[in-house]
DNA sequence: ATTACTATAGTGCGAGTAA
DNA sequence: TTTACTCGCACTATAGTAA
């Protein structure tokens, strides 16, 4: 509410800035928004100044594109509104096995993380995680976890180390009970991060780059 | 941007308030919306006077729920956003054949709208229009040509009636080219008219209550 | 044509507060 | 606790206009 700017963002979008510059003229802008060509300048001006829109301004007009930065703003609003129209309670998502760093394992070897894990998900998880690598087509299922409750973790502090708070999915993979981890606070990425009670990747003869389907519940 | 307004009734869909009543009080839309709780008090009240939204106020707090009006906003809110992030070139639409009244022969008969047809299709027009009730469960993909550009058919006015513009979708039904006819001012509807060179229900041996599966292309 | 400045009119927000 | 009023201030839109 208190700066708008989605629904002037969208507009671009709709006029073709989305993936490439395209021309608009603030008159344009202005009338398919319903507002003055004034307003409109002002309204791209506000949103080149908060880096949603990159602008390149030439003799009679400008191109305009829409940033990194406000690319995600429009998919999260799509993500919240395709929550609110398409609920599901299960969703499959595939993705190819890979070696991570380890930091998986450094992080749910936290105390405070398995004591949580051991209550809240009704199984004691094996220290270390299986990193899928989620396929470019079901990103868009994946990223809708990120406006899902789950079940939440809380973080701590430990050691002058801040351990964020973390949300879970129960989910099955090849008939084994385990659970998909999230960072509440999270970045874009198209790792996901899984815990069972057992290691997964020698229980199931995992190598890396094998495909496998993880069936997700959301409740 | 004159007056947002959707940003709040998508919070309050969130809340719960999309498809029965949900308890929500002004200090908590406040909240969520990043605004006081006097400015959210003043947003219920403007939506309560659009009829987007109904509300039950007890002694203690409100009950609210979204009115068929609001719900049909942020559906083609959303529906805006899926046309954006997840744009198709062909959809497959399922419905099942039944009879109308005729208007859809009258209308396609005049000639305004036929020497249209002939010259945009490529084809023209048997004198007829075959009506199918689109599948609920295929409603969302076929409220999405509503957004879609498609082939623009002009509208005129003719002894005194006006005839709107209407936009076409190539499709095929069962190896016959035909089109799908959607007016561009057009309210809700599940009913779907195609149009064909032939008679589409004699060549296919259709009648009433037969399902059939029309491959359109959004080009 | 454009974009975008200035000045003014209008709208909206929030603090205080009543019911 | 609620909801929602008034009022003052700030933000925002538009008209006019410059570049």
């Amino acid at each position: 509410m208190k700066g708008d700017h989605v629904g002037t963002l969208k507009q671009l979008a709709i006029m073709g800035a989305l993936n490439s510059f395209a021309e608009i003229t603030t008159r344009m802008l202005g009338e398919s928004l319903g507002i003055s060509q004034q307003a409109a300048s002002k309204e791209i001006l506000k949103l080149a100044e908060k880096k949603l829109v990159e602008r390149q301004i030439g003799q009679k007009g400008q191109r305009l594109t829409i940033t990194k930065a406000g690319h995600e703003m429009l998919k999260r609003e799509y993500l919240e509104y395709k929550l609110l129209f398409e609920p599901t309670k299960n969703m499959q998502i595939h993705g190819s096995v890979f070696s991570g760093l380890g930091e998986g394992r450094y992080y749910i070897s936290q105390a405070r993380y398995k004591q949580q894990f051991a209550k809240k998900l009704m199984f004691a998880p094996f220290e270390g995680t299986l990193n899928i690598r989620v396929t470019a087509s079901d990103m868009p299922l994946f990223e809708t976890l990120t406006f899902s409750e789950g079940i939440r973790i809380d973080g701590f502090v430990s050691k002058g180390r801040t351990f964020g708070d973390v949300k879970c999915f129960l989910a099955m993979l090849q008939g084994i009970e385990c659970s998909v981890i999230i960072p509440v606070r999270t970045h874009y990425t198209d790792v996901m991060e899984v815990i069972a009670s057992r290691h997964l990747r020698s229980a199931l003869s995992l190598k890396d780059g094998d495909m496998v389907e993880l069936d997700i519940s959301l409740e």
